[in-house]
DNA sequence: TTTGAAATAAGCATTCG
DNA sequence: CGAATGCTTATTTCAAA
């Protein structure tokens, strides 16, 4: 993929805000024709610039009322540790971000819970009883003050 | 809103991977007719069980290389000073995610910026030269394991 | 009142100048 | 690149359960 022009970039900004936007809206916003705005936006879908088309869910209206975030520390042996433990997280569906991280621990992880009590199943079994996880912290999420995905452009 | 049935969490759990899927599809893949699928959809969106449709970026296409989350701990006099700094980073288009926990500091961000010199910048402003900034402490991200914002439905 | 299907409108993909 | 075309998808309406 070539450079993206001021367009595109305008694009990208008002999709990532809101993608059910029309392609003429879009135009009139930058300047460009409803066919040309479409083009651009095959392309970028195309190329991958764009990654997804999602909808975001509230985690209240499905019954997700706790979100925490856990500094986790693992005996590093060897690299197969650390990929061992992210395939696990992986496939883990109350972790929704994981982050391999430099620093005073390996991962940062984000977990989504219906309650404490699930959030207690959740850590003894992925890593109070994970051999090869050393420490973990748990931090409660109080308020999120931005929950977003997207990038400044 | 009443309580989501099982069609609602279905659609819920697909539009969340994504939301270009047609009604028609949709009604295939659950078995209710295209009409149902729409009102469905309808009534999700206006009740913000579906908060937003977004497209997401791929933040390597807009020049975005660095992704740090940073933990920090303030000097706590007074909720005003958390609010202050709440405020202070929704506006700062390089943070995307910022939390406030419960534990042994008071914020999680997560920052993304172009390079390490563009970091080093960011936390000088909104960090070092913040007197409400008792400590902070950053870890750079070596993989996204996993970063979505999907929940388990 | 809620459902599915038909009619209408809107948006998108494609072709052409 | 932009206008015009046909095609797909969404919205609205309506009749029946």
């Amino acid at each position: 993929m070539q450079e993206l022009d001021e367009c595109d970039k305008k694009i990208l900004s008002q999709l990532q805000k809101n993608n059910r936007i029309t392609a003429e809206e879009l135009g009139q916003m930058i300047n460009l024709s409803t066919s040309a705005v479409q083009r651009r936006l095959k392309k970028l879908r195309e190329e991958k610039v764009i990654e997804a088309d999602i909808s975001v869910i509230s985690p209240h209206a499905v019954g997700i009322s706790i979100t925490c975030i856990v500094d986790v520390t693992l005996h590093v042996g060897s690299s197969k540790v650390v990929d061992t433990f992210k395939s696990l997280i992986s496939d883990c569906h109350e972790v929704t971000q994981c982050y391999y991280v430099t620093g005073a621990y390996d991962f940062v992880i984000i977990v989504n819970t219906k309650d404490m009590k699930h959030y207690e199943n959740f850590s003894k079994k992925y890593l109070m009883d994970n051999p090869d996880v050393k420490q973990f912290y748990t931090h409660v999420v109080m308020d999120k003050v931005k929950a977003g995905l997207g990038v400044n452009i």
